[in-house]
DNA sequence: TTGTATGCGTTATCAG
DNA sequence: CTGATAACGCATACAA
């Protein structure tokens, strides 16, 4: 059995009350009282408990963040951030995934009840009515890209609609004219603001031109099974806008495999900027969201927010991501299309 | 503030025992009074404080992963697969990171203490010694990749230096005679084990060459910076076999970005087979660790030997990679080699 | 079937 | 400066 503050105290012939004063520095006493109680607890090899500690303190100095999932690019560099702002403030960190549907988020967040002191909370799939009847008040939260309940809670997120229709605009104006787009989930919020984007800007531009959607699932698999789609359409188009990065990636060596030069007969755009997109040969154009700043962001957030308490600052922070153009489609292919 | 178990009891006129029961099923009581009492709960949306829980259960439903990081596709994969494990047999993961050395290891292991009912450690910068110290033998513990202290503990690991002679018995029998190895950190267990074994193989196989190795971090970035030295060589090598995908992804874009053609000119190959390596282009030959699969074993384990207690079976599992050779390396560079 | 009382390990309040 | 002792929220042996 593990040793006990009880323990200390017998050994050291003291009360536990100080040994509990001895190991936090709390009031004061008498130092050779302290040394001893010290010198015995590391004797014992004593680790207060974290349990019963938290269920006095009311701090479990725990933080946790409910993702959709834990796995694949974003949600590594995601986690990164998280886990950066969480342990620079001396927080630890409970992870939960897998939440594909409203229902698993209501028990994701029943299990976190009484085991976190905030809450990071990432669910593309709920919507603000759900949010509005399963967030608990008395627990501090922060939304990353999530429909907000528009009152209360801070959030943050990326203004994936706005993002959509800059890389269709860049797409237009290097002389694009048939540019398909690879979806998302169409269940995911993200997923369909960047469709929503994509489709009001090239009706905006190429009033003439019918949006095109390839279904997709944000993962390299379903990209690859995209491109293979889309390299033997009947005319294929001559650019694609992935939805994401990893699903361009995948069109990417699809397209490559079935003969179609990247970026001389089709270009291929993503979104997020994850960290391969930078190595990816041919280069990868691309929306840059800093995921991990993000996720660090709205970290501190909450950490914030649980030091205060009592007067909770809303933050809500919307950030556009930034279009880095690493493809050339300039010249070439606008004499192309003016030919 | 949130509704307590004494809230439920009061409203429904009924002892917090009674709740207690109703609520986990235990006893029996009259069908009316649960129903009573379910219902309160419900409309109070009270959810069991699980510090409480846990205190006087001694199960918190938590295994805690300690990692050395969480980034990088390759922790991508095992926090896949330790998450499955973990959720599928209801348990909660608490993660925690950055273990660079065994100061910060001792610290987390810590701060674990009464939060986690078992522990998942990866430490390839700790060593037996160490662990022989600061592992509780209150706390079941499952170790990966880790210089085991021998007795008592379970442990999954890679048998890095078998695979690593694999690898460089395979680029030899293509006719690579000038092998270079780009090696993960220094003080990383996993690391030092894969150039262990290439400085063997290599010495085994080619007497009179010598092993050569350039530095690098498992990073993308370091293998990009270790291919743009290599390219950079007054005689560059025929081969390159770096110690993960990851570097070996950074260095196939600096050398074709240095005007090298792989794999004519030189042959790149890593070690891990991390989802991205499937589409990678060139194709990369390289060892593939069932990563998510280890990190799912090794939780099972974990997960039973947290039920268990009184009967933990040790279990000690060797994992070898297996060669998945991508690049044709076979005809041509041969005769090209005996010209 | 139900209620009372005790304890889990800790911190905090109050006397001494 | 130190030691009892009461919480914290919950589960359970025991009594009713």
């Amino acid at each position: 059995m593990t040793a006990t503050i009880k323990d200390v105290a017998r050994e050291a012939n003291v009360s536990v009350a100080s040994v509990s004063r001895a190991l936090n520095g709390h009031g004061s006493m008498a130092e050779e009282t302290r040394a001893r109680v010290l010198q015995v607890a590391k004797r014992l090899n004593y680790a207060p408990n974290g349990m019963a500690r938290s269920l006095i303190m009311r701090r479990t100095h725990t933080l946790g963040a409910l993702l959709p999932e834990l796995h694949g690019e974003f949600f590594s560099e995601l986690i990164r951030g998280i886990d950066l702002a969480a342990r620079s403030n001396g927080m630890h960190l409970m992870v939960s995934s897998s939440h594909g549907n409203a229902a698993e988020v209501a028990t994701a967040l029943q299990a976190m009840r009484g085991r976190v002191d905030g809450l990071l909370l990432m669910s593309p799939y709920a919507d603000a009515g759900f949010l509005q009847q399963n967030l608990s008040d008395a627990l501090p939260t922060v939304l990353m890209n999530t429909r907000m309940p528009g009152t209360g809670i801070s959030s943050f997120s990326v203004d994936n609609y706005a993002a959509a229709r800059a890389m269709v605009t860049h797409l237009v104006a290097c002389g694009h004219r048939r540019i398909v787009h690879v979806a998302g989930p169409t269940e995911n919020f993200d997923a369909a603001e960047r469709r929503r984007g994509y489709e009001d800007a090239l009706r905006a531009l190429l009033p003439d031109q019918r949006p095109e959607v390839v279904a997709g699932r944000f993962t390299e698999e379903s990209g690859h099974a995209a491109g293979a789609r889309i390299a033997a359409m009947a005319e294929p188009p001559d650019a694609v806008f992935a939805a994401n990065d990893s699903m361009a990636i995948g069109c990417l060596f699809a397209l490559g495999a079935a003969g179609l030069r990247v970026p001389e007969d089709i270009a291929v755009t993503g979104f997020d900027d994850i960290p391969i997109a930078r190595f990816i040969n041919p280069p990868l154009t691309t929306l840059r969201v800093r995921i991990a700043e993000l996720g660090r962001h709205a970290m501190e957030r909450l950490v914030a927010t649980v030091a205060d308490q009592g007067n909770p600052r809303i933050e809500t922070r919307t950030l556009e991501p930034e279009l880095v153009v690493r493809a050339s489609c300039g010249g070439d292919r606008t004499r192309k299309q003016t030919n």
